[in-house]
DNA sequence: TTATTATATACCCGATAGGGTATAAATCAA
DNA sequence: TTGATTTATACCCTATCGGGTATATAATAA
C-alpha cells in the first residue's frame, strides 16, 4: 500500500515524535516559525525549496507521488 | 527499488511521450509557459500548488519521499 | 543555405510568500 | 482555579514568484 502521507501530516507526527516545539523546528530547518506553521495546517501554495528544508530534517523531499486511487471501496476504477 | 524521479525529469518526459509543446501543456494546466520552462529547468523554488497543477495531468502530485540513499555502489553506509 | 518550430533568456510588474513581531487562544500542569 | 507553555491569528514589510511579452538561441526540415 502507497502510503501517500500529506506534508502536513507528515511534519506535524515527525516533530511530535522528536518532542520539539514549532519554534525548534524552525529553528533547526532553517526557516521562520511563521512557516512552520502554515505548513503544518495545510497551506497549499509553499515554496517547494522551503518545504524540502524542513522535510529533510526527517531524511525526506518533496517528489511527484501517484495520486491516491481513492480506497477500492469507493469506485469500481 | 525506489525510482525518486526529478520533478523536472518527470514532466519533461511525461510531455515528450504525449508529444505536446511547452505552451500546450502550460495551457492545458492553466499555468505560465514561463512556468511551464523553469519547471523543466530544475528550478527549486516553484510553488507547490503550481506544481500540483502540473503533475496532476499526469496523476501525480506532490508528496513526501525518502531522500535516495544514493547508489549503493557509492558509499559504505 | 533558409524556413519553421521549439526552447531559452530577459525584462516589467502585480500578487503574495515568508520573515518578524505582537497578541490571542489553546493546552497542560500545578 | 492560576500560571506556564505551545500554538494560532493578525499585521507590516521586503523579496520574489509567476504571468505576459519580446527577443535570442537551438533544433529540425526543406
Amino acid at each position: 500500500m502507497t502510503s501517500n502521507l500529506t506534508v502536513s501530516a507528515l511534519i506535524k507526527s515527525k516533530r511530535k515524535q522528536l518532542k520539539i516545539t514549532q519554534p525548534q523546528l524552525a529553528d533547526k530547518a532553517g526557516v521562520g516559525l511563521r512557516f512552520i506553521r502554515e505548513m503544518e495546517q495545510g497551506k497549499t501554495s509553499l515554496r517547494m525549496d522551503k518545504v524540502n528544508q524542513v522535510l529533510l530534517l526527517f531524511g525526506m523531499e518533496l517528489g511527484p507521488v501517484l495520486v491516491n486511487r481513492k480506497k477500492l471501496t469507493d469506485e469500481k476504477s
